[in-house]
RNA sequence: GUGGGCGUAGCUCAGUUGGAUAGAGCAUCGGAUUUCUAAUCCGAGGGUCGGGGGUUCGAAUCCCUCCGCCCAUGCCA
């Protein structure tokens, strides 16, 4: 009931569940009508209801009437109460809603802090278990631009489950268990390299070490045998080569947790694939006996004949290929001891897995064969997702690379980003004292570089360019943090705390003023979108649509004017704008600043 | 070959899953500041949504067919 007494976070499920109630009870709709509530162009309301249409299509009825219908039946429901929500009939049978201003009014104020918002968006998810697989970096490996995306977006997207209540585990599924210790161990003998007394940058040297022992390799077939010898004496517990694998990973872990501090990701847990390694075993057995896998050409693997690209008689067969001819684990294998692992232990009622778009096949197949394998051994199913992402395209709209055609280090790009936002805001702000520039600078920074990876809808491609994202104007990161800065500055001004209750204000009467209202409203709309995709460009949409709703209002209307009432109220819509995009830009993991 | 992604303004991108006259930013042109951060705001021009066909009240979105680009395609992750 749209009411002033039980106001909804989200006004559009409102809408929907009492359209759907009154529908059921009229005898034009009936039960399986699906009112379509979403959001609607500002010039024609708030929300619209676009069900009427293709009811009217599927049952062969006039669409104008139909929705005449219900529009008259919702106004005798005692449901909508016109001083809150004026409904109307439109074109060729849309309903419309608009919010009045006494609704608007009682919204941004039942809303009015990041809890609120919280409290609102906690019961999308609430209590579900879901197992996060990110960053999952690879160790004796320097992070590059590859690297970039699985942080940004997998951050984002756990920040958000956990706002909208859902119990997360972040889980750094790292690749500590591959073929590629064979090599490394290998050279490190050759070259008779003590791990102990690397000081600066050890993993810049094992990077070093591995690509050296990897073309040695190539040039000196024995020393590939040398390689396969370390491997398996690594994986029969020999105990130099345990204590040297020990030192890799920890020099990698080491690495990995700066930059994870730069970029603000957090993990709960780390568990990667050597964890894996006396778990494999069961997967094998299960899937042999459950009939799933079978052998081929030396390997087990599992086909799936209903889909024709995994299916047997395939004219190139691809099959998932679960334990290699020569009797070792690959991935396969410890992705699916992972899923066991993560349902038996942490009990995951869902595993979200972020990747860039390559793997796709992989996790088909992964998903395919989980859901054979636990329905035949009756163990709960999970809801299996996998989040993945374009490439980063340089100007010339191939993969972003250095001159020399290198893969860009992503401490590299770090630092280029803080480098360049420091002469951004040097040249804006000269007046700031050197070390507050430099901060700022760091802030934005990332912020920019966060904001260019997640402003784009994930699954494309996007072009890296560091004058746009660093720009003030356009769909940028500074654009948002410095509407925040600005409404910080009012606050300070005025002497008051942001965050105290504003008392005193008068209604709302300006069209921009009304035009900041509304979007400030969209809130809830925005997180579902993004929710529901686990696309977090919908969410920058939002942002950004709502700091040039403030830009506007800033621009039309002087906040600090005489008139208290007129004032207050400003102040309200001012520190409303303020919450929202903070909350928003923490979801996004991008930390908001109180001056810039 | 098969599968996935894609093609929207000169450039970079949106487009709530079939809805109302396809939207932003940059760039171009024209305006706004004795005023809370102008690092901003307001306005104008700019489109055969790759081409063609189909489905229907209605298509950038779904189907078919071409053209072009990227990616994956048996034991790397």
């Amino acid at each position: 009931m749209l009411s002033t007494m039980q106001l909804s976070f989200n006004p559009s499920t409102v809408i929907e569940t009492a359209l759907r109630q009154i529908a059921a009870s009229c005898e034009a709709f009936g039960e399986d009508f699906e009112p379509e509530v979403r959001a609607a162009d500002p010039k024609f309301g708030d929300f619209q209801a676009n069900g009427v249409l293709g009811f009217a299509k599927r049952n062969g009825k006039n669409p104008r009437e139909l929705a005449q219908q219900l529009l008259d039946a919702a106004n005798k429901s005692g449901q909508f109460d016109p001083t809150l929500v004026e409904l109307s009939l439109a074109g060729p049978g849309f309903i419309n809603f608009k919010c009045t201003r006494a609704y608007l009014w009682n919204w941004l104020n039942q809303y009015a802090t990041p809890a609120d918002y919280q409290s609102g968006a906690g019961k999308l998810k609430a209590g579900r278990k879901v197992v996060i697989d990110y960053p999952s970096a690879n160790t004796a490996k320097q992070a590059h631009i590859g690297h970039l995306r699985p942080m940004v977006i997998g951050e984002a997207i756990a920040r958000l489950l956990d706002f909208c209540g859902a119990d997360t585990v972040r889980d750094n599924h790292i690749g500590d268990w591959g073929t590629n210790f064979g090599t490394l161990i290998m050279q490190i003998k050759r070259e008779r390299i003590d791990l102990d007394q690397v000081k600066e940058d050890p993993l810049a040297l094992l990077d070093q070490l591995y690509k050296d022992g990897s073309r040695l390799e190539k040039e000196q077939p024995n020393l590939r045998d040398q390689s396969r010898a370390e491997l398996l004496k690594l994986q029969e517990g020999d105990p130099e080569n345990t204590s040297l694998w020990e030192k890799i990973v920890d020099i990698s872990k080491d690495a990995f947790e700066k930059l994870y501090q730069q970029m603000g990701v957090q993990i709960d847990i780390s568990l990667g694939e050597s964890f894996y390694r006396d778990k494999v075993e069961r997967v094998y057995r299960e899937l042999t006996e459950t009939g799933i896998a079978e052998h081929s050409e030396g390997a087990l693997v599992v086909w799936h004949d209903e889909v024709k690209k995994f299916a047997r008689d395939n004219e190139r067969p691809y099959p998932f290929n679960i334990r290699k001819s020569d009797g070792a684990s690959n991935y396969a294998s410890t992705d699916l001891a992972t899923i066991l692992y993560r349902v038996e232990h942490f009990k995951a009622e869902e595993v979200i897995y972020l990747t860039d778009a390559r793997q796709q096949d992989h996790f088909q197949q992964l998903f395919l064969t989980t859901q054979k394998w636990f329905n035949l051994c009756n163990y709960p199913t999970p809801i299996t997702r996998h989040v993945w992402w374009g490439t980063i395209l340089g100007k010339d709209k191939k993969p972003f690379k250095t001159k020399s055609g290198e893969s860009i280090k992503l401490q590299t790009l770090l630092d280029e980003a803080c480098e360049r936002a420091l002469a951004v805001v040097t040249e804006k702000n000269s007046d700031l004292p050197e070390a507050e520039r430099q901060a700022i600078a760091s802030t934005v920074g990332i912020a920019a570089l966060k904001y260019a990876d997640l402003a784009s809808n994930r699954t494309q491609d996007y072009v890296f360019d560091w004058d746009r994202m660093l720009s003030f104007e356009g769909n940028t990161a500074p654009y948002l943090l410095y509407a925040v800065a600005r409404i910080n500055s009012i606050f300070r001004k005025a002497e008051l705390d942001p965050e105290s209750p504003i008392e005193g204000a008068g209604p709302l009467e300006t069209e921009a003023e009304l035009t900041l209202a509304r979007k400030l409203m969209g809130l809830p709309g925005a997180l579902d979108l993004t929710l529901n995709d686990l696309r977090p460009h919908f969410l920058c949409t939002y942002l950004y649509e709502l700091a040039g709703a403030y830009s506007s209002f800033y621009n039309a209307d002087k906040v600090m004017v005489d008139d208290p009432p007129t004032r207050a109220g400003r102040l309200l819509l001012c520190a409303r704008t303020r919450s929202t995009l903070m909350t928003g830009l923490e979801l996004l993991g991008i930390q908001a600043l109180d001056r810039m």
